[in-house]
DNA sequence: GTCTATACTATGATAGAC
DNA sequence: GTCTATCATAGTATAGAC
């Protein structure tokens, strides 16, 4: 049986078929997974192969350099992004909304990858600071579209950003937050936003 | 002419007699300054000797190992957490006005060690999330006592989270955020906290 | 495509001179 | 109280076997 060519790969992850993890996927999520969980100085290249069962050796041979799984990793949530991006712009509930609903974390790959380029923005990794602005500039846009008074677009915004900054945040604190009423809070979203 | 003991000094620094920063002091603030600006990985205690201009051996005087080090970071800040909370407490404003109005950065040195802090917990560094979590939880209950709303009371704690994540943040995005009119944003918690 | 073995460097920490 | 060695370990990376 022929191999699938690494675009063909590319074109079922896209389209959501399901399959066997590869190695290269495997040794990516593993490097997320502990910058998530640990930070960037837990995240090393020792770390990850182990996490994700392969050798070191494997590890290089996908990945020749710890910049390369970071650039990987921001491809990915870029990736992620767009498609969140779309989602967010067709929302009927409007963008605000569903900025502040999905700000939340849900165990999805977006959340995913996007709390492990938070860490390495946080270490100063100068693409991953790029991509973030990318991102926030691209859910700024669409919310002050759907949010009549700017002065309440942006304070929508840091709500939002709020709720991630729990998100990506260790400890008890965070989880009393994030774990409360959204629906509560996506009535304040509206108050915000009807500016009366 | 007798040195001050340690004791003195203390009194001296929260009295706020000015003197000329101790090797001890200027290292903390090396340290704390590393964390912020490239975060935990970079702060190694030989770019902090290095930046607060003594030698490695120097450093390990006055703090015997990293951890040293992160301990005595989150011990000012917890002292400097607890004026602060004196000071929200005490607020004409109210707490939830002054809680968002100071959660924008400003050089004090109180922002100063929570950006360290922050670092150091995204490392999963548990006295750091600790700490944290003991800081957040005091605004949190002076916030809730002066909003009646528990909801627009999580809405604004939320705003002022957003706030700082962006503070901590590096790139361009969080400029635009943090540098933009703070009236207008304590108008939008006067609209929350009014709750009409 | 994945592994072992190995080299090089950075980091945290110790011992002891001054 | 501050310095200069010095060391053990961990982290990044290379070479080459399978």
């Amino acid at each position: 049986m022929m191999s699938m060519t690494a675009e063909a790969v590319e074109n079922a992850r896209v389209e959501g078929m399901s399959r066997p993890p590869t190695a290269r996927e495997k040794i990516l999520d593993a490097y997320a997974a502990l910058l998530r969980s640990d930070g960037e100085r837990a995240a090393t290249m020792d770390a990850t192969a182990a996490l994700a069962g392969v050798s070191k050796g494997g590890l290089l041979y996908h990945f020749p350099s710890k910049d390369a799984l970071a650039e990987a990793v921001i491809e990915r949530l870029l990736d992620a992004a767009q498609q969140d991006s779309e989602r967010m712009e067709a929302a009927p509930e409007g963008a605000a909304r569903y900025y502040v609903r999905t700000s939340t974390v849900e165990e999805t790959e977006f959340d995913s990858f996007y709390q492990a380029v938070v860490r390495l923005a946080a270490g100063a990794h100068a693409p991953a600071v790029a991509a973030l602005d990318q991102v926030h500039g691209d859910w700024e846009r669409l919310v002050r579209e759907d949010v009549a008074d700017p002065h309440a677009a942006e304070a929508i915004m840091l709500i939002g950003e709020g709720l991630y900054y729990h998100s990506t945040m260790p400890g008890t604190w965070s989880r009393s937050l994030v774990g409360s009423d959204i629906g509560a809070l996506l009535e304040q979203v509206d108050r915000l936003k009807e500016g009366h």
